[in-house]
DNA sequence: CTGAAAGCGCTAACAC
DNA sequence: GTGTTAGCGCTTTCAG
């Protein structure tokens, strides 16, 4: 168990061979190196025989490139996240990169930690996922000589992969209208959840205004809550709601939705299906949720292929790549 | 951009000292070589101004400890494994070390190249969770002199750490009963997905006829269904179903939910609340579905801090522990 | 087709 | 309190 794990050089000695000859069989490039297939055998069977395992830390520091692809993740708790982490895991490997994921707990703080730790590791490239400060991850990598891509949340310093956010909510925004008028429902409709702050709060806020403006309607001002992506805090604004209460909600977020139907089962609403909704980004559960006309899901596998586009192409100056949203409609 | 990337030899010349004194400076153990505080400084005024960052591959490839632990995950689609990647990394910084979480979409191969790829990284520790084989990866970390945990599923040669199932099983299973009496319903009780030959399912389904038993019942042999985990298995199962409807269900995993919300929802059965059920595994949408009379959450914090506990410890022989599940109970 | 040898950037003795 | 030096295990010319 504390033995000296084996090395090149062992196999070396006991394949007959080199160092040289044993780390160009083990790295995979003994083809292009022309070493007969007899000798790459030999060292192939005494590798097995001893369990040898490549020390890439070694192979890392040598050979400059690291083969490491970074990711920053907000959070791992719904679909959507979970969705970025497997196809980013998934892509990587195809790309021949290892993935390595770490999670900043939404903490602007642990955000740039996270980037100055992935850069210690070498990583060749790091995609940062709803960032807060995306461009100050973008300076930390540009410092090291490392690319770094925006996912979710764009930048300005870097190559920037969102869903149209404006688009999407304009959709779901008529989806509600249309519903409303259909059942007869003259009242406003409320937004809620997420942060003025935020680009993608303030561009579905957007699309729910053009919306509006379409059909020639005015939102109602006051039923616009950004208060913040947390279920408590969703649930907080609508305990204490004083405008009249709306016809229909747009939900930001299924984070926020937790919040949105603990309300609505609470004050009795949700059974009924009494107040119809709609909500950006997808949950499975959520779905089958009486009241729900329909969830925006964002484009995930697109998204990533875009950004390992992007990666492999070496395209590294600031751009924007708006992906469209994936609509359910219920029943 | 590509110019070399600063080095501790570098930094040495510009604070006009030592290599060895910077690679002090630089690790934090420069306090133990009682370096003086000037000298500290003056190294720490150079490398922010050069934006050095220390690379660890060479630190790791000098100095055997790498301070990475590995986590072999199944998936990220749920809220049970999103807790587990969450609460591993949170724990896994307050100990020092680096986190890196690895997925192996449930795949017997790729979570054994897994455990090799994080071998081949030097890591001090691996725990693998919700393994199909972990006695398998665990021989691999043997080889390699690397530690190695089970986590949610149990393997004969390290240390495992699950939830009580069958405790978690019978008190779930003693709810759904009580409900029955208490509605007048007296027909049996499905048990449905996940897979007989998995260790946990075997567990619940034990725990589920223990609760039978301890009331003199039988359970229905023919409505215990472990069709797998996916959503379509459980749907189709139950679109199939030959024997007769029961009066309420055992639902195996929030995975499973998902089909037989599905199947409750096209039959019409789901709003009207007919059929009761109660689920392994806990989700916050999931919590509020008509029917759903209690869901077992796993003990994630309290399970990781047990195998962090091992892992510091320095334990590594194998043991079980078994954590207790937290009942959450509707309405 | 194969081998020798020079480092990659860092740490840990050990010397001063 | 600080500097010198010998590698960690691998890749990569370059010479045969």
């Amino acid at each position: 168990m504390s033995k000296r794990r084996t090395t090149i050089y062992d196999l070396a000695t006991l394949a007959d061979t080199s160092p040289s000859v044993v780390s160009a069989v083990m790295s995979g490039s003994w083809k292009k190196r022309r070493i007969s297939e007899k000798t790459a055998d030999r060292v192939f069977k005494v590798a097995e025989e001893n369990g040898y395992s490549r020390n890439i830390q070694a192979s890392v520091l040598r050979s400059a490139r690291s083969n490491i692809v970074g990711m920053i993740l907000p959070k791992y708790d719904n679909r959507y996240f979970g969705a970025i982490a497997e196809a980013f895991e998934t892509r990587a490997r195809e790309a021949g990169l290892f993935p390595v994921i770490t999670c900043a707990q939404r903490d602007p703080d642990l955000e740039i930690a996270a980037a100055r730790e992935l850069v210690s590791y070498r990583v060749d490239a790091i995609i940062a996922t709803g960032a807060t400060d995306p461009d100050r991850i973008t300076g930390i990598c540009k410092d090291a000589g490392v690319k770094s891509f925006n996912l979710d949340l764009p930048g300005a310093l870097a190559p920037s992969v969102l869903s149209d956010n404006e688009d999407g909510a304009r959709t779901l925004t008529d989806i509600l209208l249309d519903h409303c008028a259909a059942t007869g429902r003259s009242g406003p409709l409320m937004f809620i959840g997420g942060r003025v702050a935020d680009h993608n709060t303030a561009a579905r806020i957007e699309g729910f205004r053009q919306a509006h403006r379409d059909r020639g309607l005015t939102e109602a001002t006051d039923l616009i809550l950004p208060c913040g992506y947390a279920p408590e805090k969703a649930y907080a604004a609508l305990m204490s709601l004083k405008a009249s209460t709306p016809q229909a909600i747009f939900v930001n977020s299924t984070i926020t939705l937790e919040g949105v139907i603990r309300w609505l089962s609470e004050t009795d609403r949700l059974m009924k299906g009494e107040l119809p909704f709609v909500c950006f980004d997808w949950d499975p559960f959520g779905a089958l949720l009486p009241g729900n006309l329909a969830m925006a899901r964002q484009d995930v596998p697109k998204m990533m292929s875009v950004v390992f586009d992007l990666l492999s192409e070496e395209q590294n100056t600031p751009s924007k790549v708006l992906v469209p949203c994936l609509m359910e409609r219920f029943p």
